[in-house]
DNA sequence: GTGTCGATTGACTGATCAGTCACTTCATGG
DNA sequence: CCATGAAGTGACTGATCAGTCAATCGACAC
């Protein structure tokens, strides 16, 4: 794949990000997509195979990218704690700079019925695997409580921050200006630290 | 509303779950539902106006059973991280005894651009509102830590129930046998109590 | 100048389905 | 036993759209 045909896929990807943002995918329609990336409506289907293949390449090519990010945060962060901090830091950085990216990954993505197919389960769970190491060697280390699980572990934190996202995303009441993204994310951090800490350990049954 | 006619709204919709659930909402067909229900497809619209009234009137219906169990753990929960307790308790009770339901209130509710509306906004808020008073109490009595806003806790809680459930009901990877819902909830309330423990609350910056 | 081939175009098509509606059946009460 | 209207029926329709395809463009080679 020579250099402007991944120029022109990420054209296309990038304005069906913005178009399923706006109407959720099913209400999307392709001909919306191609209007927004400026090409004609007969180019999407050059480029890809149909309308679901645009979503699962949106969220193969960006997971990856988190992917990617998980594996530099155990390389590059001090300690456990801190390797989680830098996770969670850069999803709240994703949703900073590109809001209509998380709101796909966390709303559309999941509900597409293509989506669940072994080659994309293996990618989604690569990034539960990266936050299960972080969190075996947090019990390791004896940082991390030892009666709590990688795995449940994982599930928390990933719905902690989902969750929230989902309120800046789509509920109208929540407030984003009293309470921003920076603000959400040191309070979750906070909940997990203690949460997961090896010290509460023996003071619950 | 008669009796009669509340039997049989209740035959559709439980007809409706069991469909939505196995087909996802936007593949699932009207005719699927009736022929579920043992209905005439056009009795589906002699009792709902639309497909996305059967889907509200779902939500609706159930969303307020959990309204109102949250309200009985405000009065019969012993101290907040008991009534804390009790709400988890339901939601993993409630998903064991109809993982159906869960999952179409989890997956297929919040993707349906007429579920956001001011009403139903609010009642989906009300669930929130009664959880942030158990947060809230529990900070005024010492229990809970003051250093983080009741509002947060409550997504972290929701979203680790939320993310947990869904583990459940889709990850193939996720090995439900050897890792039952009970020992998934206990492994969350420890976590959020010792998360939200006034006790740690000096021991983070 | 001409040939080749991938990129680009958008009008068209075939299939799909939510919702309608004219009709039938049933229950109730006078 | 009839009248009335609510409940129930399912064939049909009108609108919607994803995906196709035959035609055109344009860059590069020789």
């Amino acid at each position: 794949m020579d250099e402007a045909t991944t120029q022109k896929k990420d054209i296309i990807l990038n304005a069906a990000i913005k178009v399923f943002a706006e109407k959720g995918y099913y209400s999307s329609r392709t001909l919306d997509i191609s209007n927004e990336a400026g090409v004609a409506y007969g180019s999407l289907y050059h480029y890809f195979r149909s309308k679901d293949d645009i979503l699962i390449s949106i969220f193969q090519e960006r997971w990856n990218l988190l992917i990617g990010r998980v594996q530099q945060a155990r390389e590059e962060g001090a300690g456990p704690e801190q390797q989680l901090g830098m996770v969670i830091d850069f999803i709240f950085r994703s949703y900073r700079q590109n809001p209509d990216l998380l709101k796909v990954l966390i709303m559309d993505v999941p509900r597409l019925d293509k989506f669940y197919n072994p080659e994309n389960w293996k990618l989604y769970n690569l990034f539960f695997r990266g936050l299960m190491e972080i969190f075996h060697e947090g019990q390791e280390k004896g940082v991390f409580a030892a009666d709590v699980s990688p795995i449940m572990a994982t599930y928390i934190m990933h719905g902690a921050v989902d969750a929230t996202i989902r309120q800046y995303v789509y509920n109208p009441e929540f407030n984003k200006e009293e309470f921003p993204v920076e603000e959400a994310r040191d309070q979750i951090m906070k909940v997990l630290r203690r949460g997961f800490s090896k010290k509460g350990e023996d003071e619950t049954s």
